[in-house]
DNA sequence: TCCGAGTCAATAGA
DNA sequence: TCTATTGACTCGGA
C-alpha cells in the first residue's frame, strides 16, 4: 500500500513528516481500537476483524488525535518496546513489513530501523514518539497477534489469487506481480518508472574518502564539499546528503552507546547489539563514527577544523559524557535516559506504567539494566575496542571543557 | 541557508 | 522472502 502516495526514498521525494494519518490502511491500529486512549486494551472495538484496507477509524474518533496522544503518553522505555516488539513478531512469524504498513504507517526498511535502534524517549520528537505510542498500544492490544495474522493469511490469499489470475491471463507477463508492491498499490505509470533515477550506490574508496573527510571536518564547508565531490566524481548533492546522513547515524549509534554503557539494555543487551553487530560491510558502516580505531587518532593527527564542529561536539560530547558512567556534569537524565526512562527535567518517570500501562516491558528494563547479560565475544571485543575510543574522545572532551573558548579546544 | 529528525524505497545479503 | 543498510528526500527550527 503506498503508505505516502509514492513518494519517497531516492526517486520521488522522501517520507517527510507527512506521517498524518494518511496511514489509512492501519487495519486494526490500535490507536483506534483503543478509542479511549487512557485504558489498557481490554476490548477490541474492531472485533478483530480487521482486514487489509479497512478505513480505520480515526483516532480522534475517541475526542483525541494520533498526536495528542502522543503528546499525553508518559515516558516509554523505548528498547522494552521495540524488544517486546520483535520478540512478538519473530515468535508468531509475522514480517516488519506488515507490522510496519498495518499498525505503525511506516516501510519496512523504517521498522527494521527502528526496532534495531530505537532512540530513548527523551530524544525523540513528537513526530519520532508516534511509532513508539503506536506499538506500545499494539502490545496492549490482546488481539494484536491475531489480526496481524489475519491480515497475513488475507494478503497471502489475495497474492494467490492474483497470481492465478496472472498465470491464466495471457496478457500478464512474467514480473509484473513484483512481491510486496502488488500490495502497496505502487501502480506508478511506465513512464514514471522511466523518470526514477538509479539508486546512487557509493562504492568502498568513496565511502572511505568521505569518512576520512568527515573525521577531518564533520561539518565540510561547501567548497570541501565541491572538492570531494569532484575529487569522488559524485554530485555536490550526494556529498551532502552522505554527510547529513551519517552524522545522523553516528548520532544515533552514540544514542545506542549510551544505553549499553549505562545498563546493559538495550536493543543487543542479549545477543549483541544489532548496531555493534559486525556490520556486514565491515568497514565501520555502522555509522559509529567512534568505531575505527583510527576516528580519534585521526582527528588527533589531522585537527579537526574547528570552524564548523559544533554539532559534532555537542552531540558526541555529550553521549560521550554519559557514556562515562554518568559524568557528574551531566544532567541527572542521561543516567535516566540510559535505561530508557526518563526525560529531560524528569527524574526517572517510571516506564509506561503511566496511562499505557506498560507493566511487562517496564518490568523487562528494570530487571535488564541490574542483571546485564553476558555478551558474546565478538560483542565484547568490539566494545572494549570502542569503549576505549569513547575514553579517548572524553579525556579530550574533558581537557576542552576546561577551555572556555571552542577556538581553544582540541581534538 | 543549514541542520537535525524522520522517513521512503532501492538494494544487498542471509 | 525477509531483514538491514543507505542515498535521497521533506519538514521544521534556528
Amino acid at each position: 500500500m503506498g503508505l505516502k502516495g509514492g513518494g519517497g526514498g531516492g526517486v520521488g521525494g522522501g517520507g517527510g513528516s507527512g506521517s498524518d494519518e494518511s496511514v489509512n490502511g492501519l487495519a486494526g491500529d490500535p490507536l483506534a481500537s483503543q478509542s479511549s486512549g487512557l485504558k489498557p486494551l481490554s476490548e477490541d472495538p474492531s472485533g478483530g476483524e480487521s482486514q487489509p484496507g479497512t478505513p480505520l477509524p480515526l483516532p480522534g474518533h475517541s475526542g483525541l488525535s494520533i498526536q495528542e496522544m502522543v503528546a499525553m503518553s508518559p515516558e516509554l522505555d523505548t528498547y522494552a518496546i521495540t524488544k517486546k516488539v520483535k520478540e512478538v513478531l519473530t515468535d508468531n512469524n509475522l514480517g516488519q513489513r506488515l507490522f510496519g504498513e498495518t499498525i505503525l504507517g511506516l516501510t519496512q526498511g523504517s521498522v527494521s530501523d527502528l526496532l534495531a535502534r530505537p532512540k530513548p524517549w527523551h530524544k525523540l520528537s513528537l513526530k519520532g514518539r508516534e511509532p513508539f505510542v503506536r506499538m506500545q498500544l499494539w502490545l496492549q492490544d490482546p488481539h494484536s497477534v491475531e489480526k496481524l495474522m489475519d491480515m497475513k493469511r488475507l494478503e497471502k490469499k489475495a497474492y494467490m489469487k492474483r497470481r492465478l489470475s496472472s498465470l491464466s491471463d495471457s496478457h500478464s507477463v512474467d514480473g509484473v506481480l513484483p512481491g510486496p508492491d502488488y500490495m502497496q498499490g505502487s501502480q506508478s505509470p511506465v513512464g514514471q518508472q522511466q523518470l526514477k533515477k538509479p539508486r546512487v550506490v557509493l562504492g568502498p574508496e568513496e565511502k572511505e574518502a568521505l569518512k576520512k573527510a568527515y573525521q577531518q571536518k564533520p561539518y565540510p564547508s561547501p567548497k570541501t564539499i565541491e572538492e570531494l565531490a569532484s575529487q569522488l566524481n559524485l554530485k555536490t548533492s550526494t556529498v551532502i546528503n552522505w554527510f547529513h546522513n551519517y552524522r545522523s547515524r553516528i548520532r544515533r549509534e552514540l544514542f545506542i552507546e549510551e544505553i549499553q554503557a549505562a545498563g546493559g539494555m538495550g536493543p543487543g543487551s542479549e545477543g549483541g547489539s544489532p548496531s555493534l553487530r559486525g556490520s556486514k560491510s565491515g568497514e565501520g558502516d555502522s555509522c559509529d563514527g567512534t568505531e575505527s580505531e583510527g576516528t580519534v587518532e585521526t582527528r588527533q593527527g589531522l585537527g579537526v577544523g574547528l570552524e564548523d564542529h559544533r554539532g559534532a561536539c555537542k552531540d558526541q560530547g555529550m553521549e560521550v559524557e554519559s557514556e562515562a558512567g554518568g559524568s557528574n556534569d551531566s544532567p541527572a537524565e542521561l543516567d535516566c535516559s540510559a535505561s530508557g526512562l526518563a526525560g529531560p527535567g524528569s527524574s526517572c518517570v517510571q516506564s509506561g506504567l503511566g496511562i499505557f500501562g506498560l507493566t511487562e516491558a517496564s518490568s523487562t528494563s528494570s530487571a535488564s539494566s541490574t542483571n546485564v547479560p553476558a555478551r558474546n565475544p565478538r560483542d565484547n571485543n568490539l566494545r572494549k575496542k570502542k569503549a576505549a575510543n569513547l575514553n579517548n574522545i572524553i579525556h579530550r572532551l574533558e581537557k576542552a571543557a576546561s577551555k572556555e573558548d571552542p577556538s581553544e579546544w582540541e581534538f
